[in-house]
DNA sequence: GCCCATAGTGTCGGAAATGATACCGTTATG
DNA sequence: CATAACGGTATCATTTCCGACACTATGGGC
Protein backbone atom coordinates (compact mmCIF):
# COMPACT_ATOMS: atom_id res chain seq x y z
CA UNK A 1 0.00 0.00 0.00
CA UNK A 2 0.81 3.31 1.25
CA UNK A 3 0.78 5.46 -2.63
CA UNK A 4 3.19 8.09 -3.22
CA UNK A 5 1.04 9.94 -5.50
CA UNK A 6 3.10 12.49 -8.75
CA UNK A 7 5.74 11.87 -6.78
CA UNK A 8 7.95 14.97 -7.92
CA UNK A 9 6.15 18.53 -7.47
CA UNK A 10 6.94 20.60 -10.26
CA UNK A 11 8.46 24.14 -9.57
CA UNK A 12 7.05 27.54 -10.07
CA UNK A 13 4.03 28.92 -8.22
CA UNK A 14 1.46 26.60 -10.04
CA UNK A 15 3.11 23.98 -7.71
CA UNK A 16 1.26 24.84 -4.84
CA UNK A 17 -1.80 24.11 -6.38
CA UNK A 18 -1.19 20.18 -7.34
CA UNK A 19 0.79 20.19 -4.22
CA UNK A 20 -2.72 20.51 -2.70
CA UNK A 21 -4.45 18.16 -5.15
CA UNK A 22 -2.53 15.47 -4.85
CA UNK A 23 -3.13 15.43 -0.94
CA UNK A 24 -6.62 15.35 -1.31
CA UNK A 25 -6.72 13.71 -4.32
CA UNK A 26 -7.95 9.86 -4.33
CA UNK A 27 -11.40 8.94 -5.15
CA UNK A 28 -12.68 9.47 -2.15
CA UNK A 29 -10.61 11.67 0.06
CA UNK A 30 -12.66 14.56 -0.57
CA UNK A 31 -16.27 13.34 0.30
CA UNK A 32 -14.63 11.31 3.45
CA UNK A 33 -12.80 14.94 4.61
CA UNK A 34 -16.46 16.80 4.16
CA UNK A 35 -18.56 14.42 6.31
CA UNK A 36 -15.65 14.59 9.01
CA UNK A 37 -16.16 18.52 8.69
CA UNK A 38 -19.36 17.82 10.60
CA UNK A 39 -17.99 15.87 13.60
CA UNK A 40 -16.60 12.58 14.31
CA UNK A 41 -17.76 9.55 12.34
CA UNK A 42 -16.95 5.50 13.31
CA UNK A 43 -15.53 3.30 10.75
CA UNK A 44 -19.33 1.98 9.71
CA UNK A 45 -20.77 5.59 10.12
CA UNK A 46 -18.41 6.83 6.99
CA UNK A 47 -19.50 3.92 5.52
CA UNK A 48 -22.43 4.66 5.53
CA UNK A 49 -22.76 7.89 3.58
CA UNK A 50 -20.85 6.61 0.76
CA UNK A 51 -22.66 3.84 -0.16
CA UNK A 52 -20.45 2.77 -3.25
CA UNK A 53 -17.34 2.76 -1.10
CA UNK A 54 -15.42 -0.46 -0.41
CA UNK A 55 -14.60 -1.57 2.85
CA UNK A 56 -10.71 -1.81 1.32
CA UNK A 57 -10.78 1.61 -0.42
CA UNK A 58 -12.43 3.10 3.27
CA UNK A 59 -9.53 1.51 5.25
CA UNK A 60 -6.70 3.16 2.15
CA UNK A 61 -8.13 6.33 1.92
CA UNK A 62 -8.47 6.73 5.82
CA UNK A 63 -5.06 5.32 6.09
CA UNK A 64 -3.30 7.63 3.99
CA UNK A 65 -5.43 10.77 5.16
CA UNK A 66 -4.04 9.64 8.83
CA UNK A 67 -0.76 9.23 7.47
CA UNK A 68 -0.56 12.95 5.56
CA UNK A 69 -1.88 14.02 9.35
CA UNK A 70 -5.62 15.56 8.66
CA UNK A 71 -7.04 12.55 10.21
CA UNK A 72 -6.71 11.29 13.91
CA UNK A 73 -7.52 7.56 14.33
CA UNK A 74 -8.55 6.53 17.81
CA UNK A 75 -9.42 3.20 17.97
CA UNK A 76 -10.94 1.71 21.56
CA UNK A 77 -10.31 -1.40 23.10
CA UNK A 78 -13.69 -2.76 22.69
CA UNK A 79 -15.30 -5.95 21.18
CA UNK A 80 -16.79 -5.45 18.95
CA UNK A 81 -14.21 -2.84 18.17
CA UNK A 82 -14.69 1.29 17.77
CA UNK A 83 -13.20 2.76 15.65
CA UNK A 84 -13.31 6.67 15.78
CA UNK A 85 -12.34 8.91 12.75
CA UNK A 86 -12.26 12.74 13.43
CA UNK A 87 -9.82 15.81 11.94
CA UNK A 88 -6.80 17.24 13.33
CA UNK A 89 -6.01 20.84 13.73
CA UNK A 90 -4.35 20.32 10.28
CA UNK A 91 -7.20 18.44 9.16
CA UNK A 92 -9.19 21.59 9.88
CA UNK A 93 -7.44 23.81 7.84
CA UNK A 94 -8.55 22.19 4.85
CA UNK A 95 -12.18 23.99 5.55
CA UNK A 96 -11.80 26.48 2.95
CA UNK A 97 -10.74 24.00 0.44
CA UNK A 98 -13.55 21.43 0.89
CA UNK A 99 -16.04 23.94 1.00
CA UNK A 100 -14.96 25.96 -2.05
CA UNK A 101 -15.42 22.77 -4.23
CA UNK A 102 -18.44 21.87 -2.45
CA UNK A 103 -19.81 25.40 -3.38
CA UNK A 104 -18.66 24.93 -7.06
CA UNK A 105 -20.12 21.80 -7.10
CA UNK A 106 -23.25 22.86 -6.08
CA UNK A 107 -23.42 25.52 -8.27
CA UNK A 108 -22.30 24.58 -11.33
CA UNK A 109 -23.11 20.39 -11.30
CA UNK A 110 -26.42 19.09 -11.42
CA UNK A 111 -26.79 15.22 -10.43
CA UNK A 112 -29.58 12.97 -9.60
CA UNK A 113 -29.24 13.24 -5.73
CA UNK A 114 -31.52 10.87 -3.36
CA UNK A 115 -33.36 8.15 -4.84
CA UNK A 116 -31.87 5.62 -7.39
CA UNK A 117 -28.78 5.77 -6.36
CA UNK A 118 -29.52 6.54 -2.24
CA UNK A 119 -31.79 4.11 -1.78
CA UNK A 120 -29.61 0.97 -0.30
CA UNK A 121 -27.09 1.87 2.09
CA UNK A 122 -27.93 -0.06 4.88
CA UNK A 123 -29.11 -3.37 2.33
CA UNK A 124 -25.00 -2.85 1.36
CA UNK A 125 -24.00 -2.59 5.38
CA UNK A 126 -26.27 -5.67 6.24
CA UNK A 127 -25.55 -7.90 3.24
CA UNK A 128 -22.16 -8.69 4.39
CA UNK A 129 -23.87 -10.72 7.22
CA UNK A 130 -26.29 -12.54 4.88
CA UNK A 131 -23.37 -14.01 2.63
CA UNK A 132 -22.06 -15.54 6.34
CA UNK A 133 -24.41 -18.39 5.78
CA UNK B 1 -9.14 9.46 -25.37
CA UNK B 2 -12.43 11.26 -23.49
CA UNK B 3 -11.54 9.54 -20.37
CA UNK B 4 -14.37 9.69 -17.96
CA UNK B 5 -13.54 9.40 -14.50
CA UNK B 6 -15.47 7.89 -11.85
CA UNK B 7 -18.09 7.83 -13.98
CA UNK B 8 -21.21 7.69 -11.38
CA UNK B 9 -21.48 10.49 -8.53
CA UNK B 10 -22.73 8.70 -5.64
CA UNK B 11 -25.83 10.83 -3.65
CA UNK B 12 -25.50 12.69 -0.86
CA UNK B 13 -24.37 16.47 -0.08
CA UNK B 14 -20.48 14.92 -0.54
CA UNK B 15 -21.05 14.57 -4.32
CA UNK B 16 -20.71 17.80 -4.68
CA UNK B 17 -16.96 17.83 -3.02
CA UNK B 18 -16.73 14.80 -6.04
CA UNK B 19 -18.07 16.32 -8.45
CA UNK B 20 -15.54 18.98 -8.61
CA UNK B 21 -12.91 17.44 -7.86
CA UNK B 22 -13.17 15.34 -10.54
CA UNK B 23 -13.20 17.91 -13.03
CA UNK B 24 -10.21 19.41 -12.01
CA UNK B 25 -8.52 16.18 -11.51
CA UNK B 26 -5.97 15.16 -14.17
CA UNK B 27 -2.29 15.39 -12.61
CA UNK B 28 -1.72 18.93 -14.89
CA UNK B 29 -5.39 20.48 -14.84
CA UNK B 30 -5.06 22.28 -11.26
CA UNK B 31 -1.82 23.99 -12.47
CA UNK B 32 -2.47 24.91 -16.15
CA UNK B 33 -5.88 26.02 -14.91
CA UNK B 34 -3.70 28.45 -12.31
CA UNK B 35 -1.67 29.92 -15.29
CA UNK B 36 -4.40 30.22 -17.24
CA UNK B 37 -5.95 32.42 -14.63
CA UNK B 38 -3.42 34.78 -15.41
CA UNK B 39 -3.94 35.40 -18.71
CA UNK B 40 -4.19 33.97 -22.19
CA UNK B 41 -0.91 31.34 -23.00
CA UNK B 42 -0.13 29.92 -26.32
CA UNK B 43 0.46 26.05 -26.23
CA UNK B 44 4.10 26.66 -25.67
CA UNK B 45 4.11 29.33 -23.09
CA UNK B 46 1.88 26.77 -21.06
CA UNK B 47 4.42 24.00 -21.77
CA UNK B 48 7.29 26.86 -20.68
CA UNK B 49 5.52 26.87 -16.78
CA UNK B 50 5.48 23.13 -17.04
CA UNK B 51 8.60 21.72 -17.21
CA UNK B 52 7.84 18.21 -16.75
CA UNK B 53 4.75 17.82 -18.74
CA UNK B 54 5.49 15.97 -21.98
CA UNK B 55 3.06 17.02 -25.17
CA UNK B 56 1.18 14.89 -25.36
CA UNK B 57 -0.49 14.94 -21.53
CA UNK B 58 -0.65 18.83 -21.89
CA UNK B 59 -2.64 18.21 -25.37
CA UNK B 60 -5.01 15.67 -23.64
CA UNK B 61 -5.26 17.62 -19.89
CA UNK B 62 -6.30 21.08 -22.68
CA UNK B 63 -8.98 19.03 -24.40
CA UNK B 64 -10.35 17.60 -21.42
CA UNK B 65 -10.59 21.18 -19.99
CA UNK B 66 -12.15 22.46 -23.31
CA UNK B 67 -14.65 19.79 -23.54
CA UNK B 68 -15.66 20.38 -19.68
CA UNK B 69 -16.10 23.91 -20.83
CA UNK B 70 -13.42 25.40 -18.52
CA UNK B 71 -11.19 26.83 -21.73
CA UNK B 72 -11.09 28.08 -25.38
CA UNK B 73 -8.99 26.70 -27.61
CA UNK B 74 -8.80 29.55 -30.67
CA UNK B 75 -6.33 28.55 -33.38
CA UNK B 76 -5.06 30.97 -35.73
CA UNK B 77 -4.51 30.01 -39.20
CA UNK B 78 -0.70 30.89 -39.22
CA UNK B 79 1.94 29.06 -40.20
CA UNK B 80 3.78 28.06 -38.24
CA UNK B 81 0.72 27.22 -35.94
CA UNK B 82 -0.31 29.50 -33.30
CA UNK B 83 -2.90 28.11 -30.88
CA UNK B 84 -4.35 30.25 -27.57
CA UNK B 85 -6.08 28.76 -24.83
CA UNK B 86 -7.60 30.71 -22.77
CA UNK B 87 -9.56 30.60 -19.73
CA UNK B 88 -14.04 30.95 -20.59
CA UNK B 89 -16.40 32.57 -18.20
CA UNK B 90 -17.47 29.32 -16.84
CA UNK B 91 -13.36 28.62 -16.18
CA UNK B 92 -13.26 31.60 -14.61
CA UNK B 93 -15.52 30.80 -11.69
CA UNK B 94 -13.17 27.90 -10.69
CA UNK B 95 -11.17 30.82 -9.70
CA UNK B 96 -11.87 30.55 -5.97
CA UNK B 97 -11.40 27.09 -6.25
CA UNK B 98 -8.13 27.48 -7.38
CA UNK B 99 -6.89 30.17 -5.11
CA UNK B 100 -8.11 28.16 -2.39
CA UNK B 101 -6.18 24.86 -3.41
CA UNK B 102 -3.14 27.14 -4.04
CA UNK B 103 -3.24 29.32 -0.53
CA UNK B 104 -2.91 25.84 0.87
CA UNK B 105 -0.74 24.57 -0.15
CA UNK B 106 1.33 27.98 -0.35
CA UNK B 107 1.23 27.97 4.08
CA UNK B 108 0.89 24.07 4.88
CA UNK B 109 3.95 23.03 1.91
CA UNK B 110 7.38 22.55 1.66
CA UNK B 111 8.39 22.04 -1.84
CA UNK B 112 11.84 23.29 -3.11
CA UNK B 113 10.72 25.78 -5.80
CA UNK B 114 12.81 27.20 -8.45
CA UNK B 115 16.68 25.91 -9.30
CA UNK B 116 16.92 22.07 -9.89
CA UNK B 117 13.81 21.86 -10.45
CA UNK B 118 12.51 24.81 -12.88
CA UNK B 119 16.54 25.17 -14.19
CA UNK B 120 16.36 23.31 -17.66
CA UNK B 121 12.50 24.56 -19.31
CA UNK B 122 14.02 25.56 -22.75
CA UNK B 123 16.38 22.94 -22.73
CA UNK B 124 13.51 20.29 -22.66
CA UNK B 125 11.91 22.28 -25.11
CA UNK B 126 14.97 22.82 -27.63
CA UNK B 127 15.84 19.26 -27.11
CA UNK B 128 13.06 18.47 -30.03
CA UNK B 129 14.81 19.89 -32.72
CA UNK B 130 18.34 18.91 -31.47
CA UNK B 131 16.92 15.43 -32.16
CA UNK B 132 15.56 16.09 -35.64
CA UNK B 133 19.45 15.05 -36.33
C1' DG C 1 -19.47 -24.57 20.81
C1' DC C 2 -21.61 -21.11 17.69
C1' DC C 3 -22.99 -16.82 16.09
C1' DC C 4 -22.90 -11.95 16.07
C1' DA C 5 -20.96 -7.25 15.39
C1' DT C 6 -17.11 -4.20 14.04
C1' DA C 7 -13.23 -3.09 11.73
C1' DG C 8 -10.30 -4.58 9.54
C1' DT C 9 -6.44 -7.55 5.83
C1' DG C 10 -4.86 -10.25 1.63
C1' DT C 11 -4.90 -11.35 -3.01
C1' DC C 12 -6.06 -10.83 -7.57
C1' DG C 13 -7.32 -8.69 -11.87
C1' DG C 14 -8.84 -5.12 -14.82
C1' DA C 15 -9.25 -0.37 -16.00
C1' DA C 16 -7.56 4.05 -16.23
C1' DA C 17 -3.95 7.55 -16.16
C1' DT C 18 0.41 8.79 -17.46
C1' DG C 19 4.93 8.49 -19.83
C1' DA C 20 8.33 7.65 -23.78
C1' DT C 21 9.16 7.97 -28.29
C1' DA C 22 8.51 8.74 -32.97
C1' DC C 23 6.15 10.81 -36.76
C1' DC C 24 3.01 14.57 -39.36
C1' DG C 25 1.74 19.09 -41.99
C1' DT C 26 2.36 23.73 -43.40
C1' DT C 27 4.93 27.52 -45.39
C1' DA C 28 8.71 31.05 -45.32
C1' DT C 29 13.64 31.20 -45.62
C1' DG C 30 18.43 30.20 -47.24
C1' DC D 1 15.70 21.20 -51.74
C1' DA D 2 16.46 21.14 -46.71
C1' DT D 3 15.35 23.22 -42.65
C1' DA D 4 13.04 25.19 -38.84
C1' DA D 5 8.93 26.66 -36.08
C1' DC D 6 4.62 25.23 -33.75
C1' DG D 7 1.25 22.38 -32.38
C1' DG D 8 -0.01 18.63 -32.73
C1' DT D 9 -1.02 12.52 -33.44
C1' DA D 10 -0.12 7.59 -33.10
C1' DT D 11 1.49 3.72 -30.75
C1' DC D 12 3.07 1.27 -27.06
C1' DA D 13 4.60 0.34 -22.23
C1' DT D 14 4.24 1.29 -17.57
C1' DT D 15 2.37 2.81 -13.33
C1' DT D 16 -1.35 3.54 -10.34
C1' DC D 17 -5.74 3.08 -8.84
C1' DC D 18 -9.69 0.76 -7.71
C1' DG D 19 -13.15 -2.99 -7.10
C1' DA D 20 -14.58 -7.93 -6.01
C1' DC D 21 -14.26 -11.20 -2.97
C1' DA D 22 -12.71 -13.95 0.66
C1' DC D 23 -10.63 -14.25 5.01
C1' DT D 24 -9.30 -12.68 10.11
C1' DA D 25 -9.63 -11.35 15.27
C1' DT D 26 -12.09 -10.64 19.55
C1' DG D 27 -15.25 -11.43 23.29
C1' DG D 28 -20.20 -11.41 24.85
C1' DG D 29 -24.71 -13.74 24.51
C1' DC D 30 -27.39 -18.00 23.53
Amino acid sequence: MTRIRHQSLDCSPGCAVEATLQLIDGKWKGVILYHLLQGTLRFNAIRKRLPNITQRMLTTQLRELERDGFVLRTVYPEVPPKVEYSLTPRGRTLEPVILALKAWGDEHTEFRHGREACADHDEILTSAAKRTK
